[in-house]
RNA sequence: AGGCGCGUAGCUCAGUGGUAGAGCACUACCUUGACAUGGUAGGGGUCGCCAGUUCAAUCCUGGCCGCGCCUACCA
């Protein structure tokens, strides 16, 4: 093995190999246990939240698959609709073309040439991260099986009456020029005014005052409203006011939506503008003016002065000839939610327009009770609070987008408009038996892209088919998702789930964080604190860095400050950190909270954990290839050898919680803190004494090797769900002598604690052992002694088990300890000056001469005192206090009765030592 | 407005009704035959604030402060 660790001569080479071979493919043996890929668009390119969510993902598979489970994960992309189109659109708008002018089928064509361009980079990308998805099996939401899918849920839903075609306001994109859902509209606040104006009382000199945030719109008004209780206004009731700059005559009508409190008390009503109008209206039968058009400009419905104006000069044209009119009372600012396309970014309009519907209500009951009934499981379990709220809310969905790249809606029109549902025109004229006199057009618009995700847990499986696959893996097993997409994509997969499968699309529903930067911002290519996944494990040049964040901004003028910012962050590029290293930082944080910082100095971290991992690899590599490990001789276990093969097996324990709760965090820390600090910093270093010494059996020998080598392949299948690559790289130079066979670790079991059980003793004396060593380290390190300088060292007070632990693991201990001499003092035998540390009621007497400061000494041990008497005094408070006698359980008081005594014994000893010191230098 | 989450070492985060932890950063010493991407030792925290429950609270309860997020039709 080369020396160095280094990450992309060996992931590279894995991965193919891998894949020809078939690894991924699900075994046929074994429950089942399967994973949806939540699909990412498919000409999108790989972010940091993708990384972590495919991390979580690849080690969830690669774990269960070493369970023995028949493991699917399944890949795929979606067409991401709008956001496709979009940026075909603008490549068109660059050359100076729109999709008008090609025509709707050149567009989409367009599309699907750029979706085969860079369709591939989100799968090479999944591939680097070494995401074991069955490649045979990939998808696309728009292929012929899963458009199948689609047209046969629309029609069935369509048969049922759950999904119809209805006139209503809709969220109206005036920059895409079509409708949006709630979920694709943002509200955010911003800082506008409100406008106070009048209105002209008919009949009267009176006016009456309404506020509004949007002016322009009164001249759609068709309606003054107050409430009923409002005894201000009670009496204009049935009466009219004279619109302003329309000079139409409209009724004041009395509704309990109005808040008498706020404003005037009066707000002007534009049923066909706003959606709290929009009810109103209906409630007292108004008329519906419409005074935009597509683009949001004011259309012909509204007075000629105004026609063909944009929404916004309107407004200030509005504002303006009120003013005139001394019909303007006042402005005030005024803060206000606006909403906006989430991808357009421009403000949305109610807009009165006929779209497609699901009615939602029937099928959210269901979903509702799936969760309730604990057939769905949030982890972590307070999402599904949310999940109730937004549930028990919901309205109906609209899916219908006036867009040309998506599933294209299967209804037809003949020319009374009736409308006609099927698969095609075909099937729908023999259904119809319609001639062919009648002509007959298909609706022009798509769905919306996430009524074809709704349907991804069945329709990639083979759904209408009837097919293995589906019977084997539907329902699925867990769903690792955002909650972002709670609304979105799972609450809609579980009702479609229950309608056309009857069962659950998932039993899990395991919710992540979001990845932020180091400074909790949300990564955006417009801040420029992207981190590439790529970057981080193949590494980056300073240069290369800024100009990708500088690249393609919206607001130029923010480069130089995003140059700065990266400069000083990462003043020499990115180094190569590798895949294994960028999975286990995101095992490591994936815990239960909210947002994720990603914290460059983790990466680091374990970049250095890998290195250590393959460094321990060629350490026992180099001391059990061309040895016998235990085939050949009889073999004998060293203390050591017990207590690592113990700890192993609790680590095993504490690897396999972390995974079937979902806490792959603890999983990642318990296997650091094993490897790192059990395995290399103390067993590697008491195997080398035992490996080495002229003294050691030939069976403790073989011992040794065969634990070295048999933990080491056993932490490598441990750990190989979260770092694929270099468990991988190193485990087929191990298997053999660990007598294990198999062409790759992935399709080995994972490792079980029974085969490393338990052992108390050994753990005991280990304790001893490492105390020992620590004892007399701590005088090193305190007293400045170089770590080559071997000491001397004297033992009092032992006890016969002290004497016995000595005995047999005395030798590995000078080692470790780096120790010259060691020799028992007689209890009462007068001791040399030393420093001294305490093991139990034993003393380690390291003497002084020539290697001690004694005022060095004495600040140590007066430090310890210092700190063993303020826990002493602790413990005697409790002790003292006899309602803590009396309440607490009794070995809690017995614990405390016990440290208190070791606590006295061990000041008894400090003291002593001082006063020694005290006859030296005094 | 409602809901949710967070506040623990300088930073990023674990954790527990009974002795507060890790990584990074910091200090000192050390190139010892796996590893300087390393080793050894060390410093550093009234666990956001205030009450309550309890023999005992960083942990449970309530309130407050600060931060973040989600949902919502106040013109």
């Amino acid at each position: 093995m080369d020396k160095a660790y280094s990450p992309q001569e060996i992931e590279t080479r894995w991965y193919d190999t891998w894949e020809k071979n078939g690894n991924f493919v699900p075994s046929g043996k074994g429950d089942p246990y399967c994973i949806m890929i939540p699909p990412p668009n498919v000409t999108g390119t790989l972010h940091m939240g993708h990384a972590f969510q495919d991390t979580i993902m690849d080690a969830l598979t690669r774990y269960h698959r070493m369970l023995g489970m028949n493991t699917l994960w399944q890949p795929g992309t979606d067409h991401a609709g709008i956001a496709t189109q979009m940026v075909v659109e603008r490549q068109l708008n660059a050359q100076g073309l729109s999709r008008q002018d090609l025509g709707r089928e050149a567009f989409v064509d367009k599309v699907w040439e750029w979706k085969e361009e860079s369709g591939d980079t989100i799968s090479r990308q999944l591939r680097r991260m070494g995401s074991s998805v069955d490649w045979k099996r990939e998808r696309f939401t728009m292929d012929a099986g899963l458009s199948a899918a689609v047209q046969e849920v629309f029609i069935r839903l369509f048969k049922e009456g759950l999904i119809y075609r209805g006139k209503r306001l809709v969220n109206w994109d005036p920059v895409l020029h079509t409708a949006l859902s709630d979920l694709e509209v943002l509200s955010q606040e911003e800082d506008g005014h409100l406008w106070h104006l009048r209105y002209p009382i008919e009949g009267s000199d009176q006016t009456l005052t309404v506020a509004t945030t949007r002016p322009e719109t009164m001249l759609g008004d068709t309606a003054v409203a107050v409430h009923p209780a409002d005894e201000r206004y009670l009496h204009l009731v049935g009466k009219q006011v004279r619109l302003p700059l329309c000079d139409r005559l409209i009724p004041i009508v009395a509704d309990d939506y109005v808040d008498p409190e706020f404003g005037s008390g009066c707000v002007k009503i534009t049923p066909a503008h706003d959606v709290n109008d929009y009810e109103i209206g209906k409630r007292h039968d108004l008329e519906i003016i419409n005074i935009l058009t597509d683009d949001a400009a004011i259309n012909d419905a509204a007075p000629a002065a105004y026609r063909g104006m944009d929404r916004f000069d309107a407004r200030k044209k509005v504002v303006e000839d009120l003013d005139q009119l001394g019909l303007l009372e006042r402005v005030d600012e005024h803060k206000l939610m606006v909403p906006r396309g989430d991808r357009s970014g421009s403000v949305v309009e109610p807009y009165l327009t006929d779209q497609w519907y699901v009615k939602v209500e029937p099928l959210a009951k269901e979903a509702i009770a799936a969760v309730e009934t604990g057939k769905i499981r949030f982890v972590p379990e307070n999402w599904s609070k949310t999940y109730y709220d937004w549930m028990h809310n919901i309205q109906d969905w609209c899916i219908s987008r006036q867009l040309w790249w998506g599933h294209r809606i299967p209804a037809w029109y003949d020319e009374q408009g009736n409308i006609y549902v099927g698969s095609s025109e075909e099937s729908i004229r023999a259904e119809h038996k319609l001639g062919g006199d009648i002509s007959l057009r298909q609706d022009e618009d798509v769905l919306d892209t996430w009524f074809s995700s709704a349907l991804w847990p069945f329709s990639t499986l083979g759904w209408p088919e009837q097919t293995d696959a589906l019977k084997t893996w539907y329902p699925t097993s867990v769903l690792v998702t955002g909650f972002d997409i709670i609304f979105f994509w799972v609450a809609r997969m579980i009702m479609m789930g229950l309608k056309f499968m009857g069962d659950v699309p998932f039993r899990e529903v395991y919710i992540h964080g979001l990845i932020r930067d180091q400074d909790g911002q949300k990564m955006s290519k417009s801040k420029g604190n992207v981190l590439d996944p790529l970057d981080l494990i193949d590494g980056i040049d300073l240069d290369s860095l800024v100009a990708k964040r500088a690249a393609g901004l919206m607001q130029p003028h923010m480069a130089p400050k995003i140059e700065k910012a990266t400069r000083r962050q990462f003043p020499d590029g990115i180094p190569a950190y590798g895949t294994d290293a960028l999975r286990f930082t995101f095992a490591a944080l994936a815990t239960t909270g909210r947002d994720i910082r990603f914290d460059m100095g983790r990466i680091e971290g374990y970049r250095n954990f890998c290195n250590k991992l393959w460094n321990a690899a060629r350490y026992v590599l180099m001391n059990t290839e061309d040895y016998d490990c235990g085939a050949q001789g009889k073999i004998e276990l060293s203390l050591p050898d017990r207590w690592i093969r113990a700890r192993l097996g609790q680590t095993i324990e504490e690897a396999r919680k972390g995974f079937a709760g979902y806490r792959l965090d603890l999983a990642a820390q318990s296997i650091y803190e094993f490897t790192w600090h059990q395995f290399c910093d103390w067993y590697l270093e008491l195997s080398k004494p035992i490996l080495q010494s002229e003294s050691t059996t030939d069976a403790l020998r073989r011992g040794t090797r065969q634990t070295l080598i048999q933990v080491l392949e056993a932490s490598l299948r441990l750990m190989h769900p979260i770092m694929p690559f270099i468990t991988e790289e190193i485990w087929q130079r191990v298997a053999p002598l660990a007598g294990k066979t198999g062409a790759s670790v992935m399709l080995q079991d994972y490792p079980c604690s029974e085969d490393f059980p338990d052992d108390a003793d050994a753990r005991a004396h280990m304790e001893w052992v490492m105390q020992f060593v620590l004892g007399i380290r701590q005088v090193r390190g305190e007293m400045d002694i170089p770590p080559n300088r071997q000491l001397p060292l004297l033992l009092q007070d032992a006890s016969e088990l002290d004497r016995q632990l000595w005995d047999s693991h005395g030798a590995y201990l000078q080692s470790l300890a780096r120790l010259e001499s060691v020799d028992f003092l007689e209890d009462d035998a007068e001791a040399p000056a030393s420093a001294t540390a305490l093991l139990g009621n034993m003393k380690l007497l390291v003497p002084m001469a020539g290697l001690i400061d004694v005022a060095a000494e004495r600040a140590r041990l007066e430090k310890q005192v210092q700190r063993s008497e303020a826990d002493l005094d602790k413990c005697e408070r409790k002790l003292s206090d006899k309602r803590f006698v009396s309440n607490a359980p009794a070995e809690v008081v017995e614990k405390e009765r016990q440290r208190t005594e070791m606590l006295r014994q061990e000041l008894r000893h400090l003291a002593e030592r001082l006063e020694k010191l005290a006859g030296i230098s005094g």
